[in-house]
DNA sequence: GAGACCGTGTAAAACGTTCTCCACAGCGAG
DNA sequence: CTCGCTGTGGAGAACGTTTTACACGGTCTC
């Protein structure tokens, strides 16, 4: 192979050497690496012979000056989500075979945490970027948008800035609702994420989750009963919430949570306080991560095909970057219930 | 005027505008943002003022064409491993404070995409990489090690080119068969990684893995019970492997994995046949991650620590890129034993 | 009082690309 | 023969930083 150029140590092969190795001027070789218009056949592959001689590869933050970086950014709050880990591989699959790569962000929950990553991001001359439901402020979000193509993923507050992804939540807290009714619960509970974020997001995916539930109880004429808990979305908030509500007067006979994580944490209540499930509660989370079908657990939860709007997003981003579409748009997913263990008729206690 | 080439309003506010803002040159500028030698107190100040007045972040592409980029480079397989995740903490917690950012390319499991994460990452100038057990070739590391100061978690392969953190998986195989000895079980069996990479990497940590618990059962003179079955460390892995040993002439009594998710399947195995845990069959994972703490799930396992260990890594990083060290050096953790609900003593049958 | 040295500041040369012009050659039309 | 067009290639100016090399004025030392 290279055994001679091995001697030198950590020299980069740069579009000059490449230049020169085949005997043309540097433009050429950069015309030729986007294939970009005005180089002959016979200049192409010339230049593509001096190419794969020297292995060359483009340094992507000197390209990142003037043009782009074939990079797109990704901000998550967290990685432990196996909801996201489905969006990732979509926006993975989806690019894979294009010149781009995917660099995640993993900012924490904390929204100025968040914000600084962002403004990495940006800084480090990202072609594009994919924001799942951020937590910084709508108009920091709409301010970059400007500047750099971005999707947002969750939130469903639209704009004719960037463009947006979002899971139609409504419908899916109306399917969980449904299907407990037509089981025979009438209580049936939502714990949901706190809302209170004051940062001009108005339609969080908690927000349209508890509106859609809302709807369905109202529509089967249960408004009476419906009530809706707010925690974090972990192991511990449900916990809490399950605690809260299963030790109440009028404990519900279904729990449905915005989250399979805080599924599992109500679990855990009701199995700290003896109940059985779903002989004396029936339980539903959301997403259908992995986490529902294991085999200890599984939980009946609503699957939002986290991989489709993954690479729907990559998908529409890619068109922004490369300058083919000048509008705005939104994608919504329908979402599908999918019936495990944990729901089941309520037992008359 | 023509909506298409609309709006080049953002225009960054760059080094030479702080630079005139404050009547000073460039170069002084450049100077106090990376706190260099030669500037006094009063020209702190002023140039100091001027970023403030204009909101100056600096660019890091263009940064990274002579100097620091100030971004970490943290590569892993799948984003899913909740270990990994932990082990992402402790990078991002080690490096809230500084000036680093820290980015994820996750690969997937393919040695050569994998190895396309990498060279994309020392394209766009990591300042320095962080390689969770990378597939890749041992070769290609070391010769990208040479380059950019690099860091390998899990292998157990040490370098004098890379530093290396890693736990002591021998260790933490002879704390499972002792703790499952103890209890009383003789016929014990592992459920390990597939080790047959021809990627010359000798010490993977399945592979040391491996090797404490054939130790540790010759130690407890049960050398003939010993049995290694090499799977995926995945849910579906699990399953095949659990249904393969427990349909076997002389099931064992107690099977340890390598990996709390593969635990999980095999218990989805034991399960499907009808066997009770930890009654019959006493099951162990690996890394303690939320899975195993799980309500439902309960699973015996081995910390790790992956958050500190994601710190050291972080710290040993730093200190290459800044030039603080200049040999290489490798970190062991002593792992621990979390005893839940999945090991008891045998029941003869 | 000459030289060496110090502390502070700047000018200008990189760094590796992209991209806008411009030059040139060949060719068809008038 | 000139003109204008087209298709191909290159020169060179950005891009926003860092860094080197040096200038300048002042002090210290002998």
């Amino acid at each position: 192979m290279d055994g001679a150029s091995a001697a030198k140590p950590n020299k980069r092969v740069t579009i000059t050497d490449v230049a020169r190795h085949a005997g043309v001027s540097t433009a050429a070789v950069s015309k030729v690496m986007r294939n970009a218009y005005g180089v002959s056949e016979a200049m192409r592959e010339k230049v593509q012979a001096a190419i794969a001689d020297l292995g060359y590869r483009p340094h992507a933050a000197a390209r990142g000056m003037r043009g782009r970086t074939y990079t797109i950014g990704v901000l998550l709050d967290n990685v432990r989500n196996a909801f996201f880990a489905d969006i990732l591989d979509g926006i993975r699959d989806e690019l894979r075979h294009t010149d781009y790569t995917v660099l995640i962000g993993a900012a924490g929950f904390d929204p100025e945490e968040q914000a600084r990553t962002i403004r990495s991001l940006v800084d480090r001359q990202m072609d594009g970027l994919i924001l799942i439901a951020p937590g910084t402020p709508r108009a920091e979000v709409l301010d970059t948008a400007v500047s750099t193509p971005t999707v947002v993923i969750g939130h469903h507050d639209a704009s004719d800035t960037y463009d947006s992804v979002v899971d139609a939540d409504d419908l899916g807290a109306g399917l969980v609702v449904d299907h407990l009714v037509s089981l025979g619960h009438r209580d049936i509970a939502l714990v949901s994420a706190p809302g209170t974020r004051a940062n001009k997001w108005k339609r969080t995916p908690e927000a349209v989750l508890s509106e859609g539930y809302l709807h369905a109880m109202q529509r089967h004429g249960l408004d009476r009963f419906a009530r809706v808990h707010h925690t974090a979305y972990s192991d511990d908030g449900g916990f809490k919430a399950g605690m809260t509500l299963l030790t109440a007067d009028r404990p519900p006979t279904a729990v449905m949570t915005g989250a399979d994580v805080a599924a599992l944490g109500v679990y855990r209540a009701a199995h700290e306080l003896g109940l059985r499930i779903p002989r004396d509660l029936s339980l539903v989370g959301y997403n259908n991560t992995a986490l529902a079908a294991l085999a200890p657990v599984q939980l009946t939860s609503v699957d939002q095909a986290g991989h489709t709007m993954g690479s729907a997003a990559a998908r529409m981003l890619v068109e922004r970057v490369e300058n083919r579409r000048d509008r705005a748009m939104q994608t919504t997913m329908t979402p599908r219930l999918v019936v495990r263990s944990t729901t089941g008729a309520p037992q008359g206690r």
